[in-house]
DNA sequence: AAACCGGCTTGGATCGTTCTAAACTTGAAA
DNA sequence: TTTCAAGTTTAGAACGATCCAAGCCGGTTT
């Protein structure tokens, strides 16, 4: 007969002592943990006294390793400590979660090497899938080497090396810059502006590139000029914007209006046009874009082109979970909504 | 004889399908895997070139389950979309990752209920270890409840319900709040400052009321009295904080510096300061607390108490992999230090 | 010829679960 | 009495790795 005593164990609980303790099967016990509708209701709640009793915890391992199933994504993010993207992995991690799914986290740090390493250490683990935001300058051919050709891909917000996003054999999810920049063209026109300048963001950046596409493409559509000295480049940080602030009027007609590469950009335009007497919100109209969380604190608070990067990582949650669902369907190409808010940094021109 | 073809094989190549290609067992495989010296140079090259041809890739859940071991640890996180945590996290990540172990991501958004269901699915993985940064009002017994005894549990930042930090069972983390406002008001004490406020906070949040604490010793320390109205609280927003500014001027004699709860805080300061006609860094000193990015682009970039939250998350991580090490050591407590970062907000009072 | 050696390899059990097919138990139908 | 079915339970082989003890092999040494 046994004990009814517990010893204070060192080995973990398995199916075989629950089993051994209530004189049933391992089979039997593995069954009433998955809540099967075989199972006597008798037995089953004597085994679920025994569970509690013992403290049994599920290995959800050794699960996996028998089903053949996973029950976990790996998710690789270029800079945890941007804002933007931990907001993305929160959405992730949130839909992942209650998908039943648990996130393997991997940052890289904007390194490719990195990246390379986090990669094959995760796919040890035999994600369900992956979620890759990669960083700059990844090679895609080292990429699939390391993920292989049985794991769900979804790559995130910028394409992997050269190719066009559009027909990658991966699933992708992009921001949808040009009609960012666009809407925020557009809003600006709307108020009256017609000398509208696009500023901030590095040329050989390819969401620079599409959200200066976004605003000429508008601006086009106005018919509307562009003047040489109205596409301003800076490094995006609000530092060197502030500085390149004077750019913008080193000719006539000067610009009565900015569309910005991101907010960083935009708060650092707003503080450099300050210094230099001019009040951003008053006598020249600013919009950001990204939305990050200052904006909406700023003075003036800033228009700005939100991207939701919370629901964006619901959302690559979700497609990757259905690629795993499907994994024979063609790979998906997904561009994400952006959307106009409207604070107090866009103004009418100020009339002449 | 085998084909030297590589069927398009929908399976995972394993240890036996290697085994079988070059005709040794598959312990043989295993050793060469983990780069045994037992096996000979020569079968070692033949495996090690059909592990190639065949795209390989190490089951880790597998050998887990047969070591007994685990090679991830769990990461739970209250608000990820906080650059503190986020950065909290990414420091974690690599530590982890150069210690070879891979995270377990788990956001909780700062609610008890969700952190008990990531806790209940997490530990199911069976993670070596457990970081906890807990979601306020979490109860200490209900967390240990999920996570047994077995894994060695870090608790981070905050303490688990009532108990007092210093004499959990578990290993704590926690930032050195009192030092830090100790350190801020010195500095400001140092610059000729007498009236000195400590502005914003919640009263009965454990954080704020050390890092009250700290202000208060180091007036008592330097014998400066400190006036009833010297004390604002404020939610810890900026735009609470903007609003609350003048009340530190309602009586006589006013301050003329104060120690803010944190940099949002600091920053609202500022704004309110401003807008009332002060200006701040000039004839009001004003020192935060946290250094978020922010703060050194802010104007005046601000002076604070910097955290470093990515060198906290790898302290973490130290912390745990010590404690996976050496699972019977006794409970650590570690205070982590915290640095004064002068920049221009601090300045010496307006001579009288 | 037996015993022993070092260097290398291996069969088979094992980790904690799930799956399959078969076996048990009742009780009712034939 | 046998037969069958529905309802429960189970033995034992997986899953993909590792560990252990034992084995092989060619060459000394006794």
């Amino acid at each position: 007969m046994p004990m009814h005593s517990k010893p204070p164990t060192r080995r973990k609980v398995t199916l075989a002592d629950i089993a051994a303790g209530c004189d049933v099967s391992r089979a039997t016990v593995s069954l009433v943990l998955r809540g099967s509708p075989l199972v006597n209701k008798r037995t089953r709640a004597k085994v679920e006294a025994e569970l509690k009793r013992q403290g049994y915890v599920y290995n959800r391992a050794a699960a996996n390793l028998r089903r053949r199933t996973s029950s976990s994504v790996a998710l690789v993010i270029n800079d945890l400590g941007n804002p933007f993207f931990a907001e993305f992995a929160a959405g992730v991690d949130e839909a992942l979660g209650s998908a039943g799914y648990v996130t393997l986290l991997g940052n890289t740090g904007e390194s490719p090497e990195r990246q390379q390493a986090v990669l094959s250490s995760l796919i040890e683990h035999g994600p369900a899938g992956i979620i890759l935001s990669p960083a700059e300058g990844s090679d895609d051919a080292r990429v699939i080497a390391a993920v292989g050709r049985h794991t769900p891909l979804l790559v995130f917000n910028r394409s992997l090396g050269e190719a066009s996003a559009d027909d990658a054999p991966w699933d992708t999810l992009v921001l949808d810059n040009e009609r960012g920049t666009h809407l925020a063209t557009e809003h600006l026109i709307a108020l009256g502006h017609k000398r509208i300048a696009f500023f901030g963001g590095h040329r050989d950046s390819s969401s620079c590139r599409q959200r200066r596409q976004g605003y000429l493409d508008a601006m086009k559509a106005a018919s509307l000029a562009v003047a040489p000295g109205w596409l301003v480049e800076s490094a995006p940080t609000r530092l060197e914007a502030a500085r390149q602030a004077g750019a913008l009027f080193n000719r006539d007609p000067a610009p009565t209006a900015a569309v910005c590469y991101n907010d960083a950009v935009a708060l650092g335009l707003m503080l450099g046009l300050t210094s230099r007497g001019r009040r951003p919100g008053e006598d020249f109209a600013i919009v950001g874009f990204d939305d990050i969380a200052e904006s909406s604190v700023s003075v003036p608070p800033l228009t700005t082109i939100a991207v939701d990067p919370r629901d964006r990582g619901r959302q690559a949650a979700e497609l990757v979970l259905a690629r795993i669902g499907h994994p024979d369907m063609e790979a998906t190409h997904t561009t994400a909504p952006v959307r106009l808010v409207v604070r107090d940094s866009s103004c009418r021109p100020a009339s002449p």
